[in-house]
DNA sequence: GTAACTGCAAAATATTTGCATCCTT
DNA sequence: AAGGATGCAAATATTTTGCAGTTAC
């Protein structure tokens, strides 16, 4: 795991500081999508609410992670598959977000069907995002 | 207009004053998804930015508008159709947002597909977000 | 007249910025 | 050693809450 982080921050042109590796580790050990203050509350070594701002930017700006939209204010994080690279983010997948356990997952397996629109319009990027009852809450 | 307003406010069992007819008219002559903050700006009269987060929020409950889901925190509001009611919103058209102008439209005749999900996942909602270019931009 | 709505003040929360210090390379 | 990252302080922005005065019905 520490080689694993250690890397993807090297291949992202980042220095290995210490928050970056803790919160890269959060997100590789998390199944579902983190939002700001999930990050601040489970780190074990508190981290200065800038700091985990700042880095998550950086790791936005690097396509390390991206965000899921949400209906409430709340933006969730989650880690981009490989085919993202700096400033191409690619996310062809489905999010599912439960309304009993409120987690937020990527459902890497399920494709986005490719929607037609009126004349006109261009599409670069298209998000799905199903609210419902996961897996675990069923 | 005013007849048309007042009428949809009556339907949904508020009562109707100056700030809930002005801030629905807004909803109404705009074609677009209005944030709280394009709605403080464009009222003329002005109101207090808490009556403004109030009403939206009497709005969502009473099933008049809908909200509109972001990849930056900006949260947009847009008129709910009629088939929506109080606590059951359906939302089953897609959402269009334009990367050069920044408006967000709903597109009310493109259908959501429907999506297969893994075992054991329950869908009771599913939003489509398209980011791309609009036909007036483009 | 009464219940509900609004505006003001203020509290609570979230986000951004500047700068001095520390850490990575 | 140098550039970048962090932590602290503080500025700014956003959202919520309480309450007194006002308005709709």
């Amino acid at each position: 795991m520490p080689e694993q982080i250690t890397e993807l921050l090297r291949k992202s042109q980042l220095s290995v500081t210490d928050s970056r590796k803790k919160i890269l580790e959060l997100f590789l050990q998390s199944d579902s999508a983190l939002a700001h203050h999930d990050i601040e509350v489970r780190t074990k070594e508190k981290f200065d609410r800038v700091t985990v701002y700042r880095t998550l930017q950086t790791f936005m700006d690097k396509g390390i992670i991206h965000t899921i939209p949400t209906t409430d204010n709340s933006i969730k994080y989650a880690l981009c598959k490989d085919s993202c690279e700096q400033g191409h983010h690619h996310d062809d997948h489905v999010h599912f977000i439960c309304s009993l356990c409120g987690t937020t997952t990527c459902l890497e397996e399920i494709h986005i069907p490719e929607i037609k629109l009126p004349r006109g319009y261009k599409t670069t990027q298209t998000e799905v995002i199903v609210s419902g009852i996961c897996k675990l809450c069923s």
